[in-house]
DNA sequence: AGTGCGACCTGATCGC
DNA sequence: TGCGATCAGGTCGCAC
């Protein structure tokens, strides 16, 4: 679910609550996610004062105190939310975090996609996912120069490319979508086939979209809420996702979807090329 | 090495 | 109403 606008959304949402924070009791009531948590996970959080929350493409990163920090990955359905201790619990939460403040962290996550470790803060680059992650579009390295460089060396086709987490941070299958729409280049198109004023304008239209995303709080179509549980509004203002047989904003033609290996491409069979 | 595909898991929805 | 097929925002490991 998560791309980088929700997960930044939850981390604008949390940091002001959580920061400061002391956890007193962390209950896990299912190991079995992506990764088993481990039996040492409750002992390394209790007593530990939260410092920050801080994101890297789509992990999120609860930095703790003398050193330790808190990784999380939502996965396709993942959620982390808010809220006062003591409500019932819904059968898919699977970690409970509470405070001495009376609220408590719930991780929930149905799929069971997701990841949940806490390790020591030098010890990141340890973990190939985390530490290979590429460029984050919103961080100060991004740059044309840095995509054309990943574009003119793959033969893939682009949305594929705009994927994979290694060249890219944190963009997902909405939002690869949409900025291929913007700059009128279809999902299918080879990367090496774009020339250098085509990669410059997704070099701008990537973070431009992502930002517009984390304007409206990020894309809700079922799963996905903020830190306090409440839902994104981008899904009204996509251009192409999800909006197979729907009318083109630039042309008024039907809209398309296209497989490409296990998941949907959208584009504009006019405005893209 | 780079690339593409299936597997992982649960729930919602659709067609019959 | 019931049932199977299909689909979903991600990542990983394997085979070529």
């Amino acid at each position: 679910m998560p791309e980088l606008p929700e997960v930044e959304t939850i981390r604008r949402t949390l940091n002001p609550l959580i920061r400061g924070a002391k956890i007193v009791r962390v209950q896990v009531l299912d190991r079995r996610l992506r990764i088993p948590v481990a039996l040492d996970f409750e002992s390394r959080l209790v007593n530990k004062v939260i410092a920050n929350v801080r994101r890297k493409g789509k992990y999120l990163l609860v930095g703790l105190d003398s050193d330790w920090v808190w990784v999380i990955h939502l996965g396709m359905a993942g959620k982390l939310i808010y809220l006062a201790s003591g409500l019932p619990r819904d059968r898919h939460d699977h970690i409970i975090v509470e405070f001495t403040s009376g609220y408590e962290l719930r991780f929930h996550d149905p799929r069971r996609f997701g990841l949940s470790i806490v390790i020591r803060e030098r010890d990141l680059g340890q973990w190939p996912s985390l530490s290979r992650l590429g460029e984050d579009p919103l961080g100060l390295q991004w740059s044309s120069t840095y995509l054309h460089s990943v574009m003119r060396r793959s033969r893939r086709r682009l949305r594929d490319l705009l994927l994979d987490q290694r060249l890219i941070a944190g963009l997902g299958n909405i939002y690869a979508n949409e900025a291929l729409f913007q700059v009128g280049l279809r999902p299918t198109r080879r990367a090496r086939t774009v020339n250098s004023k085509l990669t410059q304008q997704m070099a701008v239209a990537i973070p431009r979209v992502l930002r517009e995303a984390i304007r409206w709080r990020g894309t809700s179509f079922s799963d996905y809420r903020d830190g306090k549980n409440r839902k994104g509004e981008f899904q009204n203002h996509l251009k192409v996702y999800n909006r197979e047989g729907k009318p083109c904003h630039n042309c008024s033609g039907k809209i398309k979807r296209v497989r490409m290996g296990n998941r949907s491409a959208f584009y504009c069979p006019t405005c893209q090329s």
